[in-house]
DNA sequence: CGCTCCCGCCACGGA
DNA sequence: TCCGTGGCGGGAGCG
């Protein structure tokens, strides 16, 4: 499939940019906008082929719509002529009513629209051709397009999970719902959960207003003594011994326990005294507000913190005194998936499966937060608070949120806190953080914080713990950087356990920030969620909103622009290119990690693309690498590098990941790529050792530079806060003093992007004696992205990281001993990079200068930097940054793989199918 | 065939 | 009565 490259512009604002080329799974969230306002436009007949002129669609800007949703006929007449078949129905519909129920009862839609599928129109054939069905095929949006987890997804990324205080963000339903192209119904759906949650609140008619996850502790704690105290814990084991005894539930035979409503109808006044109360048996006693947050209670209480929906749905029977039948069972399952997706969008469950003497059955599982109790001091009871977070697998995203960490504590050491509990969990074999390989349980360290969980029921992704374990082979025949975890094992420093789900995004990481730096406890993440349900692999549209605030007038602001040129690829599949074939035999993967990736990796060789996509998203590990000492940077670096088994010069790489089969597929997204106005500078290379020289050289000024990557909103990409340079951290306090920067990120990886595990060495103050003014805690951020089997590797910080080992990378390279800025040294390829052999390094291309000093100059001078992140799965990034008010900001967003082969000037070259564009624009 | 869950009908209830 | 809300369940999509 031919890889499309969507443009931030796109992402952001489908309704204003144009869209020529179908977008795909991932996309999904375009292309079911493009849908329903494509439809809304009305067009008696399908165009084929026809690009999208969202244009057209201002006229469902939300003055020119009315508040009130369309009525029914209208409606119907204004969507549905989709398809000969919708466009009968649209004239029966408007025929009469009568009609149309009459004909539905009668059953003559299906068998019109079954004919539809299987035996297109003649004359829409006539008129558009088979190709052109085609293409309306697949822009016709499943079913998964619309699910309303996606939607909510697309939902959240329009807010900040961490909103600034002072910014009040209303949320006018009407223009949402335009805006996502749905109905309003479906917008209800959404917010009544979040309000139950309280990341939102009504406000006005038609209007809610944003809070975002700042109170989320707060509520779930509130919701989990509220659930304590209801016994739902007790109720639970009661229905599932009755269970066990009965086989099956029979509705009605269970007599209340004892568990007063009076106390449910008054849960969302638990915290918020404007909620509105409901009243017993009232329409509102059903409400999904209520429904949901009884449903998160069940998670809070439950030991396993896995909730099958049948269970829930007795409960929630039980206590809300229906009559107890079959078709009240089945309604409130309907209810619980709907509130299951949108709490699966906020990566707070996930979904499972848990096995059953009756066979599998549908269950979720808590994610989130557990521990709210949090109030001392104690390191490893903060991170306690923070790593539930952080050990997110999810289709959703990770998000850490040390915010409140941050607030309350003024600092947190990440490191110390993560050894101390990367030590306990080792210690405790049982420990249910502790990964087991092969379990399918994944394990994530950010920054020293490690996570090792295995999971210990069998959900749909662990079922296929063998596919998630064979990863991580780069294609053989692709000059991939393979490397998926060199170096990397489960006994190494640097843990790297595969996820047993996809996360889409990591968090933030840091904190040490020294209590003046006022940050304002900024600094936690959020992220949106990520993807979809592990069963469907449903894509995930991100929703990442910035949200650190860095007040300092020291920081270097930094706004991201997306480029218009960029292109993102368009179906996950599509961006695949079939390049799985190519994995490196040669390639010795790392001890276990690798062996293991090894291993699963060949057989999604034989695999078709879409097989092979669908469980890398669900298994693509994620995994965040924080060294834990400064030596072990090197390490890992080391690692990385004899892992490879190769020891070839970055630019080789490069080379070879011209070569590669991923080039066909790529080229188009490359030559899309770099037709943008700014991409890659050809002194790329030079100009990010020059700067990092000069940085080094040159004491930067104290001024406490920090680079904001914000994904714009609707996009999928990922927050981070990146120290602009140490020094300027240190803000003139002793290096061995500064605390590590907090570096929050989110990674969201495009809906059409599988998980993509990340490597996250954020803190790894580089040992080198010649780096002077190196911070200790200031290490480069190491993302590593694994896509399928191929690992991709973006550094940002202070280029700390290297491999003394590296043949190509001497120790004594002044440059690798050198901080590097803003750390956006990705992993960069190229001569000097810090690369993973093998692993495609991210290069970045000097883009525009970025005035502030080495950020900028790091990061790309000239121009927009493209930093490809390797793997042929890889999602692309594009950072743009651009001047902000007050607040530095870099966007970095995920674009769908974007076979990009990018030659580098050094003559390295970027190529695979994502590239991390970073695109800085000076700031004075 | 069963699980999901989208779609939208239509009732509730406040203005 | 209007219309914002949102409960509800038919039935389609999908594995």
């Amino acid at each position: 499939m031919e890889v499309n490259c969507l443009t931030l512009k796109d992402l952001i604002n489908p309704r204003q940019s144009r869209l020529d080329f179908a977008i795909e799974d991932g996309d999904n969230a375009q292309k079911e906008n493009i849908f329903v306002d494509r439809s809304r436009m009305a067009p008696k007949t399908p165009i084929k082929n026809e690009p999208i002129d969202l244009s057209k669609q201002k006229i469902f800007t939300p003055e020119r719509n009315p508040i009130t949703p369309v009525k029914l006929v209208d409606q119907r007449q204004q969507t549905e002529p989709w398809t000969p078949t919708a466009n009968l129905k649209m004239l029966i519909s408007a025929a009469s009513p009568d009609i149309r129920d009459r004909e539905k009862k009668k059953g003559l839609f299906r068998p019109i629209e079954n004919k539809d599928d299987a035996f297109p129109d003649s004359l829409q054939l006539d008129v558009v051709g088979d190709s052109a069905v085609d293409e309306f095929e697949k822009q016709r949006p499943s079913r998964k397009q619309k699910s309303l987890g996606l939607l909510c997804q697309k939902f959240l990324a329009r807010y900040p999970s961490y909103p600034l205080s002072s910014e009040k963000t209303t949320i006018s339903l009407d223009e949402v719902a335009v805006s996502l192209g749905v109905e309003r119904r479906r917008i209800y759906d959404i917010v009544n959960v979040l309000e139950s949650l309280h990341l939102v609140s009504r406000v006005a008619k038609n209007q809610y207003g944003w809070h975002g996850r700042h109170s989320l502790p707060k509520t779930l704690r509130s919701l989990q003594r509220l659930g304590e105290e209801q016994k739902y814990e007790e109720q639970m084991a009661h229905l599932q011994q009755k269970e066990l005894e009965l086989m099956d539930y029979k509705l009605g035979e269970r007599k209340k326990d004892g568990y007063p409503d009076s106390q449910d109808q008054q849960l969302l006044d638990f915290s918020e005294p404007d909620y509105p109360s409901s009243s017993a048996n009232s329409r509102k006693d059903k409400s999904l507000r209520i429904m949901s947050q009884k449903f998160v209670m069940l998670f809070l209480v439950s030991k396993t913190k896995i909730i099958t929906l049948d269970v829930a749905a007795k409960i929630l029977i039980e206590e809300s005194q229906d009559t107890p039948d079959h078709s009240k069972f089945k309604t409130k399952v309907r209810r619980l998936y709907d509130i299951a997706n949108v709490l699966t969008s906020l990566a707070l469950i996930k979904k499972v499966h848990v096995t059953e003497e009756r066979g599998r059955k549908p269950a979720f599982k808590w994610i989130g937060p557990v521990d709210f109790s949090s109030s001392d001091e104690e390191l490893v009871d903060v991170s306690a608070s923070v790593l539930p977070e952080l050990k997110r697998e999810t289709y959703g995203q990770i998000q850490v949120c040390a915010k409140q960490r941050l607030a309350r504590h003024g600092s947190f050491n990440t490191v110390q806190a993560s050894e101390r509990i990367q030590r306990k969990v080792n210690s405790e074999p049982s420990s249910p953080y502790r990964e087991e390989q092969g379990s399918g349980g994944y394990s994530l360290e950010i920054g020293s914080l490690a996570a090792v969980y295995q999971q210990k029921i069998e959900d749909s992704s662990q079922g296929k713990a063998v596919a998630t374990s064979k990863r991580a082979m780069p294609p053989s025949g692709s000059l991939d950087p393979p490397a998926p975890l060199p170096g990397l094992s489960v006994d190494s420093e640097y843990c790297v356990h595969p996820l047993a789900h996809q996360v889409f995004s990591v968090a933030q990481l840091d904190l040490a920030f020294p209590s003046q730096n006022s940050l304002h406890g900024q600094v936690g993440v959020s992220a949106a969620s990520a993807a979809s349900d592990v069963e469907s692999l449903k894509p995930a549209l991100l929703a990442s909103q910035p949200l650190v605030y860095v007040p300092s007038p020291s920081l270097l602001m930094l706004y991201g622009r997306l480029q218009e040129g960029l292109a993102p690829a368009s179906g996950l599949g599509a961006q695949r290119p079939s390049r799985s074939s190519g994995v490196p035999a040669d390639r010795p993967p790392t001890p276990s990690v690798q062996k293991r990736l090894g291993e699963e990796r060949k057989p999604q060789e034989e695999e078709p693309a879409p097989k092979r996509q669908s469980r890398d998203y669900e298994d693509s590990p994620l995994a965040l690498v924080m060294p834990k000492k400064p030596s072990e940077a090197t390490d890992l670096a080391s690692a990385k590098t004899l892992s490879n088994g190769r020891s070839g010069a970055p630019e080789d790489i490069h080379m070879e990941a011209q070569a590669s089969a991923a080039e066909e597929a790529s080229g188009k997204a490359t030559a899309n790529c770099l037709a943008s106005s700014e991409w890659g500078n050809p002194s790329r290379d030079t100009e990010m050792e020059k700067s990092s020289k000069e940085n080094e050289s040159t004491k930067e000024p104290s001024l406490l530079q920090y680079l904001y990557v914000q994904s714009p909103a609707g996009l999928n990409g990922f927050n981070v806060l990146l120290p602009g340079s140490r020094n300027s951290q240190a803000g003139g306090a002793p290096s061995g003093q500064l605390p590590p920067l907090g570096i929050p990120c989110m990674v969201l990886p495009s809906p059409t992007l599988g998980p993509f595990p990340v490597l996250y060495s954020p803190t790894v103050p580089r040992p080198v004696s010649s780096a002077a003014g190196v911070l200790p805690g200031a290490g480069p951020v190491h993302f590593r992205v694994p896509g399928l089997g191929s690992t991709a590797h973006l550094l940002i910080g202070p280029a700390n990281v290297v491999n003394p080992k590296s043949s190509t990378l001497p120790s004594a390279d002044p440059q690798l001993q050198r901080p590097r800025l803003l750390g956006l040294s990705l992993e960069a390829p190229g001569p000097h990079g810090i690369i993973q052999p093998g692993s495609p390094g991210c290069v970045a291309h000097p883009g525009s200068a970025v005035k502030p000093q080495q950020v900028s100059r790091a990061l790309s001078p000239g121009g927009p930097s493209f930093c490809d992140l390797g793997g042929p799965h890889v999602p692309s990034v594009a950072v743009n940054t651009v001047a902000a008010e007050q607040t530095p900001e870099v966007t970095v967003a995920w674009f769908p793989a974007c076979p990009v082969k990018h030659r580098g000037p050094s003559g390295g070259c970027c190529t695979l199918e994502t590239k991390l564009l970073f695109s800085c624009q000076s700031v004075p």
